[in-house]
Formats: C-alpha cells, structure tokens, sequence
DNA sequence: AACCGACGGTTCAATATATGAACCGATTAT
DNA sequence: ATAATCGGTTCATATATTGAACCGTCGGTT
C-alpha cells in the first residue's frame, strides 16, 4: 500500500457520527504508527483537506473540500455524471433507459438513451413524471417524502386503461415497489410500454431520482426483466456514487432478495 | 517533500479554465517523472478524489468530494468557521467585532464577540444590517450585486445625524469603499460607534458577506483605524478561506493600496 | 503534591518504499 | 512510411518513509 494511500485512508474514517478524530484515535482506526498518521495528517492539512479544531486538537475534514466539491460540480454536472451509466444500460438490456431527479416535489426528466438493438423502441419524451403512473415515479412515491403519496393520490390521472386510478390501487403498487426495492410500471402510462426502475440517492441516503428502462411490451418476459433488473442496480449505484450518494443498506438488501442474490457487478475500473 | 504532499498537489493543478487534465500534462504541470505521477494519479482515484474521463482518459475531480464537502458543511457550519477568527480581531483591536451574511438581499447578523480590554464597549444586537447606515451594509453595497444600491437607495432611513440620507452621499460612500477595501461608518447608524468592514467570499468570489469592527468613537484614532483595518485583511482572508471560497485579486490590491503595501500576515498555522 | 496514564508532537537509525530511465502498444500528425 | 505523442508498465536503484522511544502537557486519582 503507498503512503499516499495510507494517507487518503486517514480522510474515509470522518463520519456524520464521528466527525471529528484525535490523532490516538486515528492511529488506532488506521491501525499504524502515531508518527506515521501524524506525518500524514499533517500532509493533508497542508492542503486543507483537513484541519485541526484549535480547541480540542483533534482533526475534522478541511475548507479545500468546499472548493473542490464546486469545481467538481462545475466540471461534471449531475446529466453528464448519469450519461455513462444509462447508455451502458440502454447496450446490456437494449432497450431505452431514462434518468429523473427530484427536485421538491416533481420528478424532472434529466436525460435519455435509446439502444440500438430493435427498431421498435420506447421514446421518452416527458418532460415531468407523473409520480402514480411511470415506473420512476412509483420510485419516488416508495423511497421520497412521506407528503409525495398524499399529492399523487389526489391527483390520479388516467393515462391508459392500466393507470392505477383508486388510492388503494395506488398504495399496494407501491407497496410493492417497497418490498421488491424496484419500480415496475406494466402499460400504467403508455399501453404498450413496459418499465422498471430503480430509486438513486444523495449524500443522507435520501432519494434523489431514478434510473429506468423502458421495453416495448410485446418483447418483456422473464429473462428481459431480469437483465433489466441487474442493469439497474449496477446503473444506479454507479450515478449514486457519481451524485456524490450512498445506496442506503436496506435498498441493496432488497435488491439481492428480489434477484436472489449475484447482485455483485464488477467495480467501475 | 513527501510523496502525500506531491500526490495532493496533483489536486491543485484542476480549475475551471483547465478542468481536466491528462497524464502528460499532468506530469508537465507537477515537474516529476510521468510513472511517478501516474501512480499518484491512481493513488488518488481509488478514493474517489479524481476520476478518468472514459472517453478522453483524462483526469478530473471526483465524485468522492462531493460526500467529503457535504461533511464537512455539517461539520463546520458558518458560524462556527467564522468564530476563531472573530475572537482573534477582537483581541488585536480590543474592540467588539462581527460577521454577517449575505443572503438574497439582505445582511443578517450572524455572531459577534466583545473584547475585554476595554470597560465601553459597542454591543451588537441587530439582526438585519441597514445597507446604507452600517459599515457591513457598505461593503454589501459595494461588493453585491448592482440591485442592492438601488433598494438601498429608496429607502435612506435616518438613524443618527450622520446617515447618509440623499442618493448622492450613498453613492459617495459606497464609492469610496469600493476604492479602498474596507467598508467605513462614523457613526451612521449609532452616534459614538465608529466601524469598519471588510467583505467576505464564495467559491466563485462573490460578495458574501462582511467582517466588522465596531469601536467607541472616542478612542478612534488612525493608529487604531491602521490595526483595526490590518486585522480585518487577515480575517476576512481567513473567514473566506474556511467558508471555501476566496478573496478575488482584485480586493487583495486595493487592501494594499489603501495600507500602504505590508499588509501580508502570517498564515494560519 | 506526587503520581499515573493518555494526549499531541518529535527524533533518528533502519529499511521499506518511491522513483525514473527505458520500454510498450496505440493514436495521431506529417 | 515515419515520427511524435499519448497512456501505461517494468525493475534496479536509492531515497523518502517508518516506528520505537522520547518529550512536555494535561486531567484525574491516590
């Protein structure tokens, strides 16, 4: 392991829960010698990457982060940082994919990608989700706000004869979308689409938007459904991680439940 | 210089003009060997620090900062980064010092702190700064956004004999802050306080808000107005610098102007 | 008041680790 | 065809990193 490594390593221990760290304490997390972390905590407060507390001594994460963290958002804004991710999922499952964000209380279209692969294919040309009848808003009704659901069940518009049009159509839809940790919309906006989503989420593990996949429904069976599913979870952590995000535990478990395991995608190289 | 400090400048070397950078030019702008550099580089990326560009291989910042940014705001919010700094300009000035925000149009107080050396003291107990009548309010004026002079000057409240009350004798003020650096109030908005401000900057080197001196204008003199105004260069560098942003050129030179050159103090340890 | 342990910080000999010249294969410009 | 860049890799060399032992200080205990 380099020593630039050590050091960085030094930065992954400060938590929401654990925001600041005495140098013992950090020589006892990074289990290595006391002058060794000292030398490399140094390192990084000479860069501001952290500083120290001047009350306490101990050390907590630097300004430089703040400028770094603009510049990055400057350089890589969030449509570019998903731009990868969906059109990586548009080749595996061939069909066209979708990102939103969420932003108070509606879910903005942020980018598309069509594959290639079919001449038949779903064009996404939505601006706003409605959050009762697409896949991606069932997402958000599942993982977002509390107060998201009472808005989308006063508000139940039909789009198709398969657009849930009672509360309690509503609330079982997501309800399922809450156990299985995807959202599926079957023909529920368009009658001959078929989607399935995943919910993404910021820096606090909330949601944040969502990543989907829109099939042509004559072409949707099993084996679709679950490529569709794999690509998803692998698509949705990478945009997550690239948002700056974390996948919340209990999400990723439900992912392995409902594919029964094998979720493991390869890392990013 | 260590290998960590070498790795980390390797950061520094992104900005908005040259937001991503490839390897040889990355080993041209650092000075060192290009394997040397490259495995910096992927030192830094297994963090999440930069990433590569996937099309062009070029280096950029990564999303890993966007988490570490985020601790970091909640870590150390505002006030609390402004608070070392105001102690110590208090100490130096022996008087009572202030930071206040900007935030849409207005200039709220956001912490103060009286000196002990002297028995009169100003004290501080407003929450929002008239932009007209105060020395913060003058450096908002000065530095903000066009409109704020033009809201200002339809409201020229009176609060002493000496608030400025046409457009004109505004107009003159802010003119003269804006040549000299440092916001200016003989008793404007209090007959015997007289104080002086600097203004304090984001990311992008907009106006953000001020630092202020508030002093007994009996004991105002222009040895204390020379201590007063040195000590408000290294705070308002320093509150800028923990708020993640920076002092534009600019105001650096026209502080030196005004002190007669001399104004570099020593950086924080 | 003397003691103790834990803290942040420092030193220096021993050696583990970073280094860079040379090299590779792929692209691009000439 | 040729040459110049590019990103990336290798391995012997030596330089920069390492950790045990050390300080001085602080807060609690005896």
């Amino acid at each position: 392991m380099s020593s630039v490594s050590k050091a960085l390593e030094l930065m992954t221990f400060f938590s929401g829960a654990r925001p600041e760290i005495g140098l013992s304490e950090m020589r006892r997390l990074a289990g290595r010698d006391k002058a060794t972390t000292y030398r490399h905590l140094q390192a990084l407060q000479v860069f501001g990457l952290i500083e120290q507390n001047p009350e306490t001594k101990n050390y907590r994460l630097g300004p430089a982060l703040l400028q770094l963290a603009q510049l990055r958002e400057q350089t890589v804004p969030r449509k570019a940082a998903a731009r990868t991710a969906i059109q990586r999922l548009a080749e595996v499952t061939g069909e066209t994919t979708h990102v939103s964000v969420m932003s108070g209380n509606t879910l903005y279209a942020l980018d598309s990608c069509e594959s290639e692969k079919h001449s038949t294919r779903a064009i996404i040309d939505i601006a706003i989700f409605p959050l009762h009848a697409t896949a991606s808003g069932l997402c958000a009704l599942a993982f977002g706000t509390a107060d998201l659901l009472e808005m989308a069940q006063a508000d139940l518009k039909p789009f198709t004869a398969s657009t849930p049009l009672t509360q309690d159509a509503l609330a079982s839809a997501v309800a399922d979308v809450r156990r299985s940790g995807f959202g599926k919309s079957l023909g529920t906006f368009e009658a001959d689409i078929h989607s399935l989503s995943a919910p993404l989420f910021d820096q606090d593990g909330h949601f944040a938007g969502a990543v989907s996949v829109a099939s042509v429904a004559t072409r949707f069976d099993p084996a679709l459904e679950r490529t569709i599913m794999q690509g998803l979870v692998a698509a949705s952590r990478d945009i997550t991680k690239n948002w700056g995000g974390r996948v919340p535990q209990n999400i990723e478990h439900k992912w392995e439940a409902t594919l029964g395991g094998h979720t493991e995608m390869e890392h990013a190289t």
